[in-house]
RNA sequence: GGGCGGGUAGCUCAGUUGGCAGAGCGGCGGCCUUACAAGCCGUAGGUCACAGGUUCGAGCCCUGUUCCGCCCA
């Protein structure tokens, strides 16, 4: 410890500035060790994988949230003793990240081709080294205490390997399949993606009703479309087998516009009697429904764009090589002049986007793998019906269920180069090669003019296998023994079918177990208007602003204490500022602490020890400390972030510094040494409970603090984190001190309503039910002098009333303020009724209630019984104040 | 179209087996009181979206309506 200073005289600043003591004790944590989970196994393991970034992201308020109460968790364990990992890393993003460069690449007027895939790799790779993860430096500002020395990426090459395993497994047994299927087409991109990489769009569209000819004579056929352009891949129309406007026409055929070629009119109940016309052109390669429809039907599948999403040969001359915007235009234009366009109505439907690029998607037919996924859904379904994971809050298993259930096989290739390359390998003579190590001949024929698969793995695929492929798997580890199945798993809802479900599939197919007990989802960080952030609408806060300008403590507060289950958090900076003055709050608690302690004498850390010999607020405090100190492990131990802030947060302000610090000075400022140093004692002791509690939620100020106050010595990191002994709370001092404070908030009350200046000194009689409450009062003389200005105390049960007193009604009796020569009756008078008003307003309810015998009867007798203590009060309370009021008559 | 979540003080939000409607910010009045004016003391402010129902008792449970948001098709 430094000097003390002489005096009085702070050595802390008069605010708490967060800066230096934020860059100053990061690392010195991270040099010191503290955050590494080490090679030795000491009390029981708690782990957390963290959700990876993106390599190219930055920090939004989203991680700001989720990598705040990942932090909170490991270090509330870590204190309790947990060996704790929070294992740190990040996702190769395959498609944004190849964006990235590409954009690189197109500022220098080269395309990916120009390199060449190698060279291409490569580029990314240098990207990575010079740009990528800029993210896990940022977590570090948060103060986030990830165990770095087992920093991950998906790309590792033992995560690579983890990927080669798993692809080759599923594909030996038969759970991954090549073939050609309708997908999702990024015409951006040139890469499928996968179903939820799709985001549906709301769109104003249009519903086009166009005019096919019956052959042979036999009429027309008004379909209803909303793509024209597919018509040119139309191979059929199909119509409702029930519905009588058609079913005459089944099996005939319609000449298709434009191109005149003919396609059968078939019958399929998958067709929607009352949408459009009841008549649906068929588009096996361009429609996944259409795509389902025409292989039930045979149909042959035609493509008429490229990967780019320009018509092609199929689409007929006169279309081959536009857009497929322009050719909706054109085609839209060429049926009008044909006079086969019979109307365009205007038509709400969610067109599906790109989620990287927001292109309009194509669904389109390309080869392509897939994850039978059926047969890892059941397992997964199961694990969490068993509650072997179990979601907070709960609701969210529903979710979970509903997609699970309705799942779709999942296209896990890509046509891009940066990620996994699926280990493949085609040969000529048909087979293919899938093996863990790269191969150079045909497995089959035993060829060597083979070639490996060109397309690479979806980055999710990896990211699946994230919680026990960053611990060593497919190796037998000793950290994969350790730590998984991982304890808690914090993410946000948007990934929970990307990413927990895949990761559940995985881990119980993979590792026989689930890859977490525990999956706390919370919500999204929105403006103070409700709107979800984004760059185009301009309403992003950047984390690392709001830290510069109101500290990294009061942020993650902030977020800690919006933190509620089930509900957005709009972010509002003046709740931010809110919690800054928290933290300073607590800082000058510190400046008091520090200025009350003698010089070079620290007060014994036993707090039950030093408790023993204090008086009633040591004994009260204390005993608060420790109720708190229960409920917050309480509330952390059920994920409520939000109520053990507020636990906190209450108690810190409302009860220590408003009312335990200035319950000290007495006796700091008395003679009595020996008061004096158990009062310091409670103060040191307590407070340093205090700043244990409130350590995993504000680690920076905590950390600084202690250092400067009288401590056991080590970091606040790895102090024990209090659990709340019982046998220091104490029922007679709280009681003593409630009496105290609701005498203090009479006369307090009396002052202000009265408008009696807080530097005028006042006398107070109280009147008590016992001598022995009486006594206890008048113990308090010290407190009411200096909390409520009263000089002048006296108190007993036969007390009595002053005449021209202000009167204000305690739970154990009455407290008069004389007011000679101040008092205004018209005034005092008001006051008191409307404190009547509000009893009998209650009282009323009370009292009716307790006059319905059903109530009486019904209502379990712990309830009434607590209804009829709480009448009795009431109309003790109502006698006083009516005793008051006709006292003031009388003085009239 | 199907599903989920939400509507509580002027604003942002709590409200955990149904039993006294709360906090912060803002408002109003008073205070530089030897930790803190980013503070202290006091105080006002509510048809718990609407309509029914269950219950002795509903912000909470049930049904319907309405508005907002999200997910899926």
């Amino acid at each position: 410890m430094n000097q003390p200073a002489p005096d009085n005289t702070a050595r802390l600043g008069k605010t708490y500035e967060p800066h230096q003591v934020e860059d100053k004790w990061y690392p010195r944590w991270e040099r010191a060790g503290h955050f590494s989970a080490g090679p030795d196994a000491r009390g029981q393991a708690y782990t957390i994988v963290i959700p990876p970034p993106n390599v190219t992201g930055s920090l939004h308020m989203g991680h700001a949230l989720n990598n705040t109460l990942q932090d909170i968790l490991t270090r509330w364990r870590r204190m309790k003793g947990d060996t704790t990992l929070w294992l740190p890393g990040c996702d190769h993003a395959g498609i944004a990240t190849q964006n990235v460069v590409e954009k690189q690449l197109m500022a220098e007027g080269k395309g990916r081709h120009d390199l060449g895939r190698e060279a291409f790799v490569e580029r990314v790779w240098q990207w990575k080294a010079e740009s990528g993860g800029t993210i896990m430096h940022q977590l570090r500002r948060m103060g986030a205490s990830c165990d770095w020395s087992r920093e991950r990426f998906t790309m590792d090459e033992g995560l690579s390997r983890a990927v080669r395993e798993v692809f080759v497994s599923l594909y030996e047994q038969g759970l991954i399949y090549r073939g050609d299927y309708i997908v999702n087409w990024c015409p951006r991109c040139e890469s499928a993606l996968s179903d939820l990489e799709v985001e549906h769009v709301d769109t104003e569209g249009a519903l086009y009703h166009l005019r096919y000819q019956v052959a042979d004579g036999g009429g027309e056929l008004i379909i209803a479309t909303t793509r024209p352009e597919t018509l040119l891949g139309d191979t059929a129309v199909a119509v409702h087998p029930d519905d009588a406007r058609y079913k005459h026409l089944i099996g005939r055929e319609v000449e298709l516009p434009i191109l005149g070629r003919f396609i059968p009119i078939i019958a399929d109940e998958y067709v929607d009697m009352k949408f459009g016309t009841g008549a649906l052109k068929v588009t096996p390669g361009h429609d996944p429904n259409d795509f389902e429809l025409g292989r039930r039907h045979n149909l042959p599948v035609v493509s008429v764009m490229d990967t780019k999403g320009i018509m092609n040969a199929e689409a007929g001359r006169r279309y081959e090589g536009m857009d497929r915007r322009l050719c909706r235009t054109k085609i839209v234009e060429n049926l009008q002049a044909a006079g086969l366009l019979v109307k365009v109505e205007p038509h709400h439907h969610a067109v599906g986007h790109c989620y990287r690029c927001k292109t309009v998607v194509e669904p389109m037919v390309s080869t392509q793998w897939f994850v039978k996924i059926q047969p890892l859904a059941g397992p997964a379904i199961q694990a969490v019906r068993d509650g072997r994971v179990r979601f907070h809050p709960d609701s969210w298993k529903n979710t979970y269920f509903e997609w699970m259930e309705n799942i779709r096989d999942w296209c896990i290739s890509r046509q891009i180069w940066w990620g996994h390359r699926i280990p493949a390998w085609h040969c000529p003579c048909g087979h293919t090669t899938v093996s863990r190590t790269d191969v150079s001949a045909c497995e089959a024929c035993g060829g060597t003019d083979i070639h490996q698969e060109t397309d690479v793995l979806d980055t999710w695929f990896s990211s699946a296998l994230w919680p026990f492929s960053t611990l060593g798997w497919p190796d037998h580890t000793e950290d994969l023994r350790r730590h998984y199945p991982t304890n808690t798993l914090v993410t946000g809802f948007d990934i929970l079918f990307f990413w927990v479900a895949r990761m559940i599939m995985m881990g119980v197919k993979f590792m026989g177990d689930v890859p977490f007990r525990d999956v706390y989802v919370h919500a999204l960080v929105r403006d103070s208007q409700g709107q979800k952030m984004s760059k185009s609408k301009g309403n992003v806060i950047d984390p690392l602003t709001v830290i510069d300008q109101y500290g990294t403590d009061a942020f993650r507060f902030t977020l800690a204490a919006m933190a509620s289950p089930g509900r957005d958090i709009r972010l509002a900076e003046d709740r931010i500022a809110g919690y800054r003055n928290f933290a300073n709050k607590i800082w000058n608690a510190a400046r008091f602490i520090e200025m009350n302690l003698p010089e070079g004498q620290p007060p014994t850390l036993d707090l039950a020890a030093a408790v023993s010999g204090g008086g009633i607020p040591e004994r009260w405090i204390a005993g608060r400390l420790e109720q708190t100190a229960a409920e917050v492990n309480r509330q952390l131990a059920d994920f409520r972030f939000d109520e053990a802030a507020r636990v906190l947060y209450n108690f810190v302000w409302g009860e220590f510094c408003d009312w335990y610090l200035e319950l000290s000075k007495p006796a700091l400022n008395g003679d009595d040494e020996a008061i004096k140093g158990t009062t310091r004692a409670v103060l040191v002791g307590v407070f340093d409970g205090i700043l244990r509690l409130l350590h995993p939620f504000m680690p920076f100020i905590t950390e600084e603090i202690r250092s400067l106050l009288p401590n056991t010595g080590g970091t606040i990191m790895t102090a024990p984190f209090p659990e709340g002994n019982p046998a220091l709370v104490d029922a007679d001092a709280n009681a003593v001190i409630a009496g105290l404070m609701e005498i203090i908030g009479g006369v307090r009350n009396i002052r202000g309503t009265m408008n009696i200046p807080p530097s005028t000194e006042l006398a107070a009689v109280v009147r008590t039910a016992s001598a022995e409450s009486a006594r206890q009062v008048l113990a308090g003389a010290p407190y009411l002098a200096r909390l409520a200005k009263v000089t002048t105390l006296t108190a007993g049960p036969d007390a009595t009333r002053p005449a021209a007193s202000a009167t204000a009604v305690w739970s154990g009796g009455e407290v008069y303020v004389p007011l000679a020569g101040r008092i205004d009756v018209a005034a005092e008078t008001a006051r008191l009724s409307a404190q009547l008003a509000k009893v009998d307003k209650e009282l009323d309810g009370i009292s009716r209630k307790l006059q319905n015998p059903d109530f009486v009867e019904r209502a379990p007798a712990e309830v009434v019984d607590k209804e009829r203590e709480r009448r009795a009060e009431l109309a003790e309370r109502e006698a006083k104040l009516k005793e008051s009021l006709a006292f003031l008559r009388d003085l009239r």
